[in-house]
DNA sequence: TATGAATGAGACTTCATTCAT
DNA sequence: GATGAATGAAGTCTCATTCAT
């Protein structure tokens, strides 16, 4: 299910005319390309309003402070991302690994490619939560870590809960790091680098036999 | 040889008395501390000077502007890793891989234990030149992937120098994002995903008899 | 017309409200003060804004820098100026040269009184010009002496339309300067000046008949 | 003779070797070129010591302040000013009018032209005294005036002391303004103005029969 | 005497957020 | 509800001048 970090106070209130629907894509777009063009601090929340031709005073009846629109985005990925896994475990059950992990690495990099702003807005959370001194994981529970635990718990049963959780962690991360950098350098670069990411996670599940 | 970016325009000045030695020190040490605790952005350069006990003025004597703390802490890094490397290379060039991967991951985990900050302060770095529109590359060499990708060479001399870089290239990413999230977690997790690490980077290079 | 380097970028926003109106004013005239007694460059803007009784932060919803306070006071002078050239040559087109200096001077001599901060402001404008590179005239077109070359012109017809602008030229800066320092002096001397003033401009004009 | 105001408080100490004498002047030629190029609010003590090849210590072995330099660049100014107009008038005692203005006229010129920063310096110099409430008049002893007034009182002796110094102080401050005018302009523009700070000056004494 | 590292008040400007309209 | 003018704390960096060496 999808996170529902989402209503604490993210929203101060539900879009419920099309106009609001309309402001808060448009701010969440905005701000998207600007954290990614200037970063988070340097982001102003004016800048934002402006870009989105809404006023500065709705863009705050929509997003209590300029953290909540951070949470708001990141929220917008951690759902998709999630379904994005589902989906994929729903149709690879069965394939052979290497074909699974040929496609979670490409559905990735579409992902990342969908959403410019998923690594900015990931690191600043993540900065925050430190500055704040939260543990991330009680805030952000990691939706598509525990899933992929699942889906190898039932590709290899011999395998524990924590032992699935771990390698389906050390998956998580090596990927989304390997395809980030993939994402600042040359095509030719990109794709040597995607096919080496599918080598190393490969390699690395058949070490489990799944 | 050590990473040279230090020079361009790093130190206003080459710190010639002791006391000046000492204030460098004691301003990169605070710097550190600060960027970890609150972010590059929410650390203010007075924040800065008042903690490491030196007139503002005197900071900015050394450094000509908050960045270049950053870049002066960044080299620092760099150059310390790559002796580690090199250090590393040189004792384990015949050692089985699985010794040298574990060698190295422990290696990483005790840079990154002494140097807290190593994370923020690249991420940051990265931040900078992404803002600016500056290649990564073009600025901060990655000493370490070279190193790293003549090491294979040498272990495996079928293998062309371009494929050995790109191999390095994914071997230092996944491993310093792996490392870093192990600090964010309790001790046993910790340890659980540093044994990881090394099952991963171990079964990768044997894909490639190194 | 009025001069209208006054859009381009001196105001932020217009002033809609009353309100808003008398701050602009009253920032105006403290600045007009300030830069009186203590000159443009020691002259902050926290302390126009204090005097002022404006937050600072008003102050910079009104004015996007220190300088656009400066160029809104140019543009204030200039156009009154402008417009009091206008009223003189209409009223004196006809009036016997000695008339028309003795007026003219004496305008002049009112403007100074009312507009004390005019050299002042003047005079730091070509600062900044001089600075920057600017051409003055390509920025500060001086209204009052094509205005003066135009009545030239009228009075004289033989003379071409670039000697008139050379003596209104030579006119506008002379009479200037003399006014200005008559208002270093004291009533008497500043009496005698202004009187020499007029000597002078008539036995000049009477050289080309006019 | 020169003024002196030079001695009150302006050099600290009298150089009296050669190398403290070159450095005084390097000084003082550095410091004429940085106010021409960026005003004297906006050039450092540390940028003309640097331009100057003279550590910022010594440099404040020979002027007291900044505005020490300012005012040894005027005294500089006012002695060959009044130099040159002494030359003048021992030369042109009887000569006709119109030879005489032509003579002074250019005099100026060339004046202006070997020193660049006489206006900047001066404009600075009398700001500094009007923030200061400090008369002009009692610190700037204007020597030119004086010895010009002199000259016309022998031309035509019945014109008292009074009013040969009111016409001394006009023409004076006229053709400095049109020539400080002349150097921002165009060659072309830049004669005709010559020219006709000529006429002016001219129909002006004649006025007086001088 | 000569040097230049050291000092810290203070300059300009920004920006998240509020709240009266 | 919608707007955007208003606020002022706080940020980065500068610079004239001193004084220990």
């Amino acid at each position: 299910m999808a996170n529902d970090l989402q209503k604490p106070a993210k929203m101060r209130r539900q879009p419920k005319q099309v106009r609001s629907q309309e402001r808060v894509q448009s701010i969440l777009g905005v701000a998207e390309q600007l954290f990614i063009e200037s970063g988070y601090d340097q982001t102003t929340t004016r800048a934002i309003a402006t870009r989105a031709e809404v006023p500065i005073g709705s863009l705050y009846q929509f997003f209590p402070d300029k953290e909540a629109i951070l949470k708001a985005l990141a929220n917008h990925y951690f759902e998709q991302e999630y379904h994005l896994f589902v989906k994929l475990h729903t149709e690879l059950a069965e394939a052979p690994i290497a074909v699974y992990v040929d496609r979670m690495v490409d559905a990735f990099d579409q992902f990342a490619t969908d959403h410019p702003g998923y690594r900015a807005v990931l690191e600043q959370l993540i900065d925050l939560m430190v500055v704040a001194d939260i543990n991330t994981l009680d805030t952000y529970d990691p939706q598509i870590i525990k899933e992929l635990a699942h889906f190898l718990e039932q590709r290899n049963s011999s395998l524990d809960s924590a032992k699935c959780e771990l390698i389906a962690t050390t998956i998580v991360k090596a990927v989304n790091e390997l395809l980030w950098l993939s994402f600042t350098r040359d095509q030719i670069f990109r794709e040597q680098l995607l096919a080496e990411t599918k080598t190393l996670i490969t390699a690395y599940l058949q070490t489990y036999q799944i």
